[in-house]
DNA sequence: CGGGTAGCTGGTCAGATTGCCCAGTGAAAA
DNA sequence: TTTTCACTGGGCAATCTGACCAGCTACCCG
């Protein structure tokens, strides 16, 4: 597990222009095309690279408002309000975690109004005990992965 | 704003197989090729599509431990501690929010150990009273926008 | 009502890219 | 020393892309 300075900069280049295509690539990094598809299959294959999902921005899809929300479980409900969650398509992620609340949640929503509903939906199912919620203002640092593909590429150097 | 059906095939399409290309897309759709490259050229210039970034696992790079941390910031500091938390590329993202914290942000980190190491840099600025974090155990539902094009799809019907 | 716009179809075209194969080389591991 | 592995540089056929076209329909507007 790790990656090299060669498979950091393949993902950098393709984080910032994703569809630059091997051939381009290979010619940008100096190497021989197939070295770098060797190397994207590899970090395909290894889990390093998921996929190259369309990245859909929510706001654009009438959902602007996003917010996290901590959840607090009854005992033993937890499997159950997985199941619930994961049939309310405004519920972007869901991660149980320790500390003050059992699951976190990322909600979005038409409006603030909207959210309320969305909350209630998310909120009305039985074993869910508590839940508190913080509304996102603002985005300074974006999903982001390249710094930490550029740190990984320069420490690890292969195994 | 808003998508019509059309456009929500389209991107669950290409959420489930990203590799497939405009002209496989169409044959399956059913629809002539210059509407569907007609429709993804509108969808990215919407900004609905954002990108077709690689989806990076940090855990297979080496940040196998994901955490939630809610930061309290000292009233005027906030763009301080933004510029500050986005030079650590431990930091997936932040948001600044309404409610008991100030602002909300992802961590990664090599093992729980680390996510001290992170947390020690991330708090470790003058800006920041207070940080309570949530390290994430399992992940049940992984960020996913599917469900969420469906709805906006089947709904709005464009404007 | 007629005109104009917008979107979709089904087709063509040249050019580029992909997936695949190969032999040769250098370096590291056994 | 032999084997293995990754990379190079090359070539091949098949495919896809981006661009363009005319024709058609639906729709809005004066």
């Amino acid at each position: 597990m790790g990656i090299d300075q060669l498979d950091g900069r393949i993902i950098v280049l393709l984080a910032r222009e994703p569809r630059i295509g091997v051939l381009e690539m290979s010619r940008r990094l100096g190497v021989a095309r197939g070295t770098v598809q060797a190397r994207l299959d590899r970090l395909q294959s290894n889990g390093v690279i998921r996929g190259f999902g369309p990245e859909v921005d929510p706001a654009a899809l009438g959902y602007p408002v996003t917010a996290f929300a901590t959840l607090q479980i009854r005992q033993g409900q937890g499997p159950d309000v997985r199941a619930h969650l994961a049939t309310v398509p405004e519920v972007l992620e869901l991660h149980t975690t320790t500390g003050t609340g059992d699951m976190m949640c990322r909600l979005v929503a038409r409006s603030n109004a909207d959210l309320q509903r969305v909350i209630d939906r998310v909120v009305g199912f039985d074993g869910i005990v508590r839940a508190s919620t913080a509304i996102v203002m603002e985005n300074p640092v974006p999903l982001r992965i390249i710094p930490l593909v550029e740190q990984a590429a320069g420490d690890t150097e292969g195994t």
